[in-house]
DNA sequence: ATATTTGCAAATAATTTGCAGTCGA
DNA sequence: TCGACTGCAAATTATTTGCAAATAT
């Protein structure tokens, strides 16, 4: 039990060295939060799940920490909510479906991510692709 | 000149009878100036442009209007910003594009949008492709 | 007449900032 | 030691809400 979270705890602070982010405790724990919950968390969600085992965590530093991860490029923000931002740490391109009812986010990541042909001197570093609907569970008929 | 101006906000008003939107004299205005300024505004740019022509209107007026106009499906909520909604008269799906350098977003209309194929029960009702990059103006080299 | 819409001020919610204390190399 | 990081409280920003007055049909 105890070797498995340890295991975890290094791979977190493995993969932040590897985009340039110096494995701080904070920044191990909230990254492997990320990475454990997969459901695209609010901050808030984060500080809450954490506060828990580390009394000391502070919002402040929740925010302060995924700003950071997001600037390395180790979590990327979603902003398919409207008021408040999510976070992933698949950073690879997939797409985010929101059902409308249930307002679960799911990662479409069987399905292939669409090429787009951007006009002559357009450059893309990221591009989301969110869709909203009813989802499987939504739309089943009573 | 006045003419112009009467269709236009005869053009506006039977637009959102269209979707079913009783034509106020507020909510003709803001759809026109939505109409008008296809450069994804915001609620708070919406106002401050308005209230020069229009003294008695009020920020919590645009906020229901745009929020109504959302619900009838007369105009679209574009969140490629961050912490703060854009709006768009312009409901047919087009790609987005924000340039990271001078923050300008972009209507990639000439762009095809992107075919995706949901897995089984996933019902889509509104897609989104929002594209971040370097536009044509920030990428010429100095 | 009655339901809808408006506008002000106050409330809310997410996020940022200032600053003093703390930690890590 | 020195700069990076943290945490608290206060500030900021976008948006919503309660309620009374105005408006539309």
């Amino acid at each position: 039990m105890r070797d498995v979270k340890q295991m975890e705890q290094k791979e977190s602070a493995e993969k932040l060295s590897h985009f340039g982010v110096r494995p701080l405790s904070h920044r191990v724990a909230i990254y492997r939060y990320l990475m454990d919950n997969k459901n695209h968390p609010t901050a808030d969600t984060i500080y809450t799940d954490l506060k828990g085992s580390m009394p000391s965590l502070s919002r402040t530093t929740v925010y302060n920490v995924l700003n950071h991860l997001c600037e390395k490029g180790a979590v990327r923000k979603v902003s398919i909510e409207e008021h408040e931002s999510r976070y992933d740490a698949d950073i690879s391109d997939h797409i985010h479906f929101k059902c409308m009812l249930c307002k679960k986010v799911y990662d479409l990541v069987a399905v292939p991510f669409p090429e787009v042909k951007l006009p002559a001197n357009f450059t893309s570093v990221t591009t989301q692709v969110n869709i909203e609907g009813i989802c499987p569970d939504c739309s089943v008929i009573g």
